[in-house]
RNA sequence: GGGGCUUUAGCCAAGUGGUAAGGCGUGGGUCUGCAACACCCUGAUCACCGGUUCAAAUCCGGUAGGCCCCU
């Protein structure tokens, strides 16, 4: 099996234009890695490839879901594996782009999950009680904490706990050959492209997309928390200002850019590129020579 | 020319005698089922000079900057 390419980046970076760059020289076709693209309908706030700027490659894993329905590392594991398995069989080479660090690495590494657990979210306890619920459960072994504030943490290790699932440890492990190709940049350049493109997206209808999503935003676990829906909460439903939001799109991206760099940095063994942005022919080449 | 107010970290800001809250931003980090998530860490001797005091960001005097009023 050829090298899976994957291409990973802060937001705002370039990295989709990449890959495409990259599969039209490659004959490859694209899987998806970015945890909001996966739905129909967000489409400008997610800076998804419209049709014409996928330029006829294949692209696998966007618009397979509703905004109502929910998704998680888990299905992006398999729905991955399984496009993995799919294009190869059928000869072509393979890209994997996107800013969801956690989605790309559990699918291309041994990350284990099981089928059908059952999930409480108890909220009758408070994080000592849940820490020391933890402690005292039958099924306790070495298991690493996180920090006591981290309630989210703490009530799925206490599910783990309860279903039994496993906490082999097996992130360092790749299930397929891989190059991974981490874009960068200074950082005021890409905190500059961001606030522009932020701008870029109101200019291209992002409040019109806004509109026509707003009866889901009640029972949208997706609009409630991705960047450049969940804050325009607030500007629905309490009044916020739209400068306001804007400002709180820009302050999350950014926020979110870093956040990027540091899971790049440390979680995937990767070839770091640093993008040109005068001349992104020089960036595509460079990526090319060190695939050969 | 006279009078009053003001000056605390990049920004906002609490603190009126016992040795500097907090928020934002910034930077760093964690990461196995919400991951565009959740969480952790991150800074100052308080404009400057001098005085009072065991002890001053806190009181007194002066200098400088800012704001306001009067002539």
């Amino acid at each position: 099996m050829q090298d899976i390419i994957v291409i990973i980046g802060p937001t705002g970076i370039g990295k989709t234009k990449l890959s495409i760059e990259l599969a039209k020289k490659l004959d490859a076709e694209i899987i998806n890695g970015d945890s909001v693209a996966i739905y129909k309908g967000l489409d400008i706030g997610s800076a998804k490839p419209t049709k014409e700027e996928q330029e006829g490659i294949p692209h696998h894993l966007i618009d397979i879901k509703n905004v109502t329905e929910d998704y998680s590392v888990f299905d992006y594991q398999k729905d991955a594996r399984k496009k993995i398995e799919e294009i190869t069989s059928r000869g072509k080479r393979i890209i994997i782009v996107g800013g969801t660090g956690l989605y790309i690495k559990a699918a291309l590494y041994d990350y284990k999950f099981i089928e059908n657990n059952n999930y409480n979210s108890y909220n009758e306890l408070s994080n000592e009680e849940l820490l020391e619920t933890i402690k005292s459960h039958p099924n306790f072994k070495d298991i690493e904490l996180p920090n006591i504030n981290n309630r989210q943490r703490l009530v799925r290790i206490l599910n783990k706990l309860n279903n039994n699932e496993p906490f082999t440890n097996n992130k360092d492990k790749l299930l397929y050959p891989v190059k991974v190709i981490s874009l960068t940049a200074p950082r005021e350049i890409i905190y500059e492209r961001i606030n522009n493109r932020v701008d870029k997206m109101l200019a291209n209808g992002l409040l019109e997309e806004i509109e026509s999503l707003k009866d889901y935003y009640p029972k949208s676990r997706i609009l409630n928390s991705g960047i450049g829906y969940k804050e325009f909460s607030d500007y629905l439903f309490k009044n916020k200002s739209l400068d306001t939001v804007i400002e709180e799109i820009k302050k999350d991206s950014r926020h979110f850019a870093k956040r990027q760099f540091t899971f790049n940095k440390h979680q995937f063994s990767a070839k770091w590129i640093t993008v040109d942005l005068n001349n992104f022919n020089n960036t595509v080449e460079e990526v090319l020579n060190y695939i050969k």
